[in-house]
DNA sequence: GATGAATGAGTTTTCATTCAT
DNA sequence: TATGAATGAAAACTCATTCAT
């Protein structure tokens, strides 16, 4: 078997055991196990247990980047380009449970690759919250910005949210996108100008 | 010393070393170390590894939960109810960064104790939920009610609010509150009557 | 077992097992095996393989140095001293066969520790150097000193002839005694004088 | 590429493998990427790792040999002989540093091969023996033969003599030739008759 | 002639936990 | 109340070696 298939199978089965307990909790045999090859493979496909995690966050991080990137046209109305943006969001949620638990799912500080963690966090944060911005209803009445706090304020919720969502199965799609939506324009222009 | 003192002293060093890399990467020789104790004792006086970790969340869950309702009498007129219970959770956020991430800051999935810690959160967020709502003005126009997912998205906003805080020391607590305010009157009438 | 005790029992079976094939090929297991403990204890007292190694060779270049620097008191006249000096070399060399080869009988460079190693070489063939000095009979006639370079090519004459006589136990101690004897006798008035 | 050149190749990148930190220490990952080919060549080409590892011993040796051989011919005088063949040696060290090592630098006891190269050293020591036999100058008032240790003693006293020598570069290689060379000329002559 | 893919068995090291004192 | 001594089990990682192509 190819080398690049191996490693997409790998990454595959690695999700959820990396999403099970954590980094920490997550054991290099049990990964092995569940892609069906040996230990030796994995390290000389990624390295260390590091290298994994990495390869793994990353190929995670850029499919979440990808999608909403691409959702949304500039022919869609600001309100509807928000909401198939927020819908697209969730729609990963739901589809990359394990993956968005790795990357959004654990305190970061110490772990190793903390700082890579972080950083890939922030430029998520970052192009959520361009794209909020340029989602929203232009109103020449009430000028506003995003301004950093209530940004991180917004996304945070949106994490909160999707978290909270993972274990509560019985709330659909529609139903939290509905949520956030009227959460996003609720809570934008209550950003106070001025404020840093 | 007496049991209850030493207790306390050994919870106060778990929360940096649980936060630190989550429940896993916690290693008892350290807590021990830290304390100025042996082993043996950790576990005469909490059992086991899940012993301690279920004693020092509980320790936490309750102080906030006790700061929370605490905050805010009712001769406080509503606004400035949810304002002292506001500045009261950033304070709390503040003097207890680590007990804040043990608490709320892991995936609960597969962790041990998963159960009791998803209890627990569970118990705080509901309270937050009560004393958000009942902290808002009431308005007949707008009749609402604080619905899970908001309490969480809202939740989740003021961690991600504290968080860009601690590192912004230019933003003065009053700001930030203030801002905080200004979301959760926002935000919570956006909640869709009917979900959940 | 006190810790103390232990230690040196554990130093004791290390020795076999460094000098068999050298640091590479030790392994904790073996040491821990002969030593009748299980491995973390290996850990708990000595901190690592490198560890282990590190107090190993300390203790036999240790006791190698005191039982040279009290062979051959003062009263003894110079050519007795030398002999004295030399046969306790000699000896401890025929008691310690392990540790002479741990200590001298590997390739240094690029070992683990390889410096600390080197250094303590170094200091061994500094203290034996001073010695074959101050032991040799002064000669009004033919004044000389040890220059460096003679000190070094006596001192690994010896490390040589060690090793080649612990592979021929059928030469007796006296005999490769009287070797040495001679070879440092006639060697050291060849130093020419102004080489460095 | 023939097969000749490349197992040349491949025997010349793992000197320094081997001289690094001995045979275990050495990988066979390590030398197939320095020579720049597959591990299955090495394993075509050598058989195992010990096979490698006899094979540049033996080229090794086998060059030493050589070259000592051929130094100071027989029309030389005797002294001129020996200083001839003195300064081959030395000039061999300062160019095999590694193969040097590897040969004579790492006790034998338990090694793989332990008995091959035993074998290969006695042979080596043995030729060198007579070499420095045949090359002093003949002195009927003082016959004597040089004894198997001693002749290691004098080759100690040359490695030993390399080595600082290295480390002293200000130093010609004239002058430590001479100074071997006048270690020789008295050394040899205090071999004891009778031993071994 | 040459190699990418693969692994069984081994390495050092750490951890939660217990017991005799 | 308190601990030094001790360990079974499991972790991450490496190595010499082979096979299908």
């Amino acid at each position: 078997m190819p080398r690049a298939l191996r490693e997409q199978q790998i990454l595959d089965v690695a999700g959820p055991v990396f999403a099970g307990g954590g980094y920490h909790a997550a054991s290099m045999d049990e990964i092995a196990a569940r892609a069906g090859v040996s230990k030796p493979m994995l390290y000389t496909y990624f390295g260390s247990k590091e290298g994994l995690y990495f390869a793994y966050i990353h190929r995670t991080g850029r499919e979440l980047l990808d999608r909403l990137l691409a959702a949304g046209g500039p022919s869609d109305p600001p309100l509807a380009r928000l909401r198939l943006r927020i819908s697209e969001f969730f729609a990963f949620v739901e589809q990359h449970r394990d993956g968005w638990r790795v990357l959004f799912g654990e305190v970061t500080s110490n772990r190793p690759l903390a700082e890579e963690v972080a950083e890939l966090r922030r430029r998520i944060a970052e192009t959520v919250r361009r794209m909020l911005e340029s989602s929203l209803p232009e109103n020449a009445d009430v000028p506003w910005a995003l301004s950093d706090g209530i940004a991180h304020a917004i996304v945070g919720a949106g994490e909160s949210l999707a978290n909270w969502w993972l274990e509560h199965p019985e709330v659909s799609r529609e139903e939290v996108v509905d949520l956030y939506v009227g959460v996003v324009q609720a809570a934008a222009p209550a950003a106070p100008r001025g404020v840093r």
